[in-house]
RNA sequence: GCCCAGAUAGCUCAGUCGGUAGAGCAGAGGAUUGAAAAUCCUCGUGUCGGUGGUUCGAUUCCGCCUCUGGGCA
């Protein structure tokens, strides 16, 4: 029997993914499962462009506000939360739409992800330490050895993906290579998936810039300066690694004056939507729409591939 | 008005002992398997401010002009 279908609703950061979803929610019975690694923050409401209360009131939203930031998450955590949710949504009848643009996540829910370990923040530090004896070169140069193909893949100067890499290593006892070899399930439903962005690169830049503008005057700097008060945050958090919180961070520490901090900011957001349109470029089965198309031409287009 | 220092890639600047030039940032393209808003790779022709002179040849040396800093009046 065939089975209903599940939405995707993709794009870079400041296309119009909210609006959309929003606007499909005022017509059918929808749940909204956030797919972005920043959104899943509490307390990150400003620079993250968080729905607001009021949206997040217009539909059932879920994959939101479920980490404190001293936490880490992962492609492979989003992968088991969503697929909750999707089955969840099911259950009620109701349409399960996943938006966001964090494409990696979007990326291991559709096509599944290898069984491999997660990640073990002590032998991160361990490797991290030695990588700082030894130089990363000598451990890619020691990936070479007990993982030939995924050291060609990794370039010498990608100190993450090495370190993540003789991590999967030395915890299992098997290369990267042969573990991901096996790949895991698949999304187990139909998707419909659509894309939205402008149609000229300036006029997305013109949207990040004016709405980083309106975090400023709506108190980003403060919810920053809150984060950091409470001690326990740094910049090496995948949380304060966000764009915009990085350069806020460095900011209040001085090391940057404020015309700066605006500066990096609005460049890393745009170098941000950059990646996520290259990763959108190459997607399979995307129907795009236009930001700046009628927003009721775009719900059109997504309510009739429902049907 | 005079003196000094600048004027080189979208921005900040380096450089050419005279043979038309290169870094960082920005930008563009790409990669992407438990950090992914992360991490990494590739891509650099621009009247070298204008104009005259010296020279086989000037962005480079000299003169003048314009503009921008700073100083003196």
């Amino acid at each position: 029997m065939p089975q209903s279908p599940v939405l995707f609703l993709m794009g870079p950061t400041a296309a119009g993914k909210t609006a959309l979803a929003l606007a499909l929610a005022a017509e059918r019975p929808v749940d909204i499962i956030s797919v972005d690694s920043a959104l899943i923050y509490r307390g990150m409401d400003i620079g993250t462009a968080k729905p607001t209360v009021e949206e997040l009131a217009q539909a059932p939203h879920y994959l939101i506000d479920i980490k404190d930031p001293a936490e880490a998450y992962s492609a492979a955590d989003f992968r088991s939360d969503a697929l909750a949710c999707i089955e969840q949504s099911r259950q009620r009848g109701r349409l399960p739409v996943l938006v966001g643009g964090t494409m990696l996540y979007f990326k291991a829910l559709l096509e599944g992800i290898s069984p491999l370990p997660a990640a073990d923040p002590v032998m991160r530090a361990q490797l991290e330490s030695e990588a700082k004896e030894k130089g990363w070169e000598a451990l890619h140069q020691e990936l070479s050895v007990i993982d030939p193909v995924s050291a060609a893949r990794i370039h010498p100067n990608d100190p993450q993906r090495i370190n993540r890499a003789l991590e999967v290593f030395r915890l299992t006892g098997q290369s990267m290579t042969e573990l991901t070899a096996q790949q895991g399930p698949a999304l187990p439903f139909p998707v419909q998936q659509f894309a939205i962005a402008p149609s000229d690169r300036a006029q997305l830049h013109q949207r990040i810039e004016v709405r980083f503008q309106q975090m400023l005057a709506t108190g980003f700097e403060q919810e920053v300066r809150q984060l950091k008060e409470r001690g326990d945050l740094h910049l090496q958090l995948p949380s304060m690694r966000c764009v915009g919180y990085r350069q806020m961070w460095h900011y209040l520490d001085g090391d940057i004056d404020y015309q700066q901090m605006q500066q990096q900011g609005i460049a890393a957001t745009r170098q941000l939507a950059k990646r996520q349109l290259t990763w959108l470029r190459g997607w399979n089965n995307v129907n795009w729409l236009k930001t700046e198309a009628k927003l009721t031409e775009n719900l059109q287009a997504v309510v009739s591939s429902l049907s």
